[in-house]
DNA sequence: CTCAAATATACCTTGACACGTATATGCTCC
DNA sequence: GGAGCATATACGTGTCAAGGTATATTTGAG
């Protein structure tokens, strides 16, 4: 019977660690499919595979080049991201902002360690591991 | 064995749909667990176990009230998110970019309207920070 | 100390999905 | 038209996460 797939997400097309590997190459510039696979090192059949649900959900478009297919990147779905962030955006950078008026103040405490000045180590914070 | 759990990406704890809901309910102003679980009808275990993964991830802290736990986003996770987005904004823009000169070419060719020159709508725009 | 309310966790079941191997389809060149 | 490369799909398998029900834990009230 076939039903629809339902358009899922375009989260959880993202969620795919491989596939935002491909996405991150893609944006450097089209690549074919063998490309992807020597880059990446993934199974041809993998690559098909994101590359095909990448496709459905809109992130990248292919066309046709002897044998190859050459995919790129397509922008809607990014922005689609970009557009859910932005509420949580506002929140956070009132945030930052009072985080580093917080930090100016303490740089002027004391602490005469070799910290560089404007780059200060965010990134993490919990003790996750990698 | 006990593997450890991997702290897994940002873009795994967002990709749940209930998880997407509670942090937008939670961007508009701290909620205790029985108010996320009415407002967004799920039951109650379902959402403490969604807020423990949210915590883990470092989306949201809690805070004791009696019995209550008061729930609030914290900005970090975002931010991350954020910062994966970048270089596909910068893609993306282009894209608008190059649509805009399309369309303002459209616009020369006939059509008196009057078309309020500027304000194509952009949306994003990536440079806000007051 | 006991009860009740609010929240957290345990255990189980189920379904989705990512991968590998094998195979099918498509395109080019001879 | 056949050989060979490039890509797509089918199928079987294992893993893992999400939800439900039941229960534990914590806190406040009396």
């Amino acid at each position: 019977m076939e039903y629809i797939k339902s358009v899922e997400s375009v989260f959880e097309i993202i969620a795919e660690p491989n596939r935002r590997a491909i996405l991150s190459l893609l944006v450097l510039s089209q690549q074919s499919v063998g490309e992807i696979e020597r880059h990446l090192r993934m199974t041809q059949p993998t690559v098909s595979k994101h590359l095909r649900v990448l496709r459905d959900a809109g992130f990248v478009e292919s066309t046709v080049d002897a044998q190859r297919r050459l995919y790129r990147l397509k922008p809607e779905p990014f922005q689609e991201v970009d557009a859910w962030l932005a509420p949580f955006r506002r929140f956070w950078s009132a945030h930052v902002d009072a985080l580093e008026r917080h930090l100016d103040r303490m740089d002027h405490m004391d602490q005469p360690t070799p910290t560089k000045k404007k780059t200060r180590n965010r990134a993490r914070d919990k003790g996750e591991k990698k």
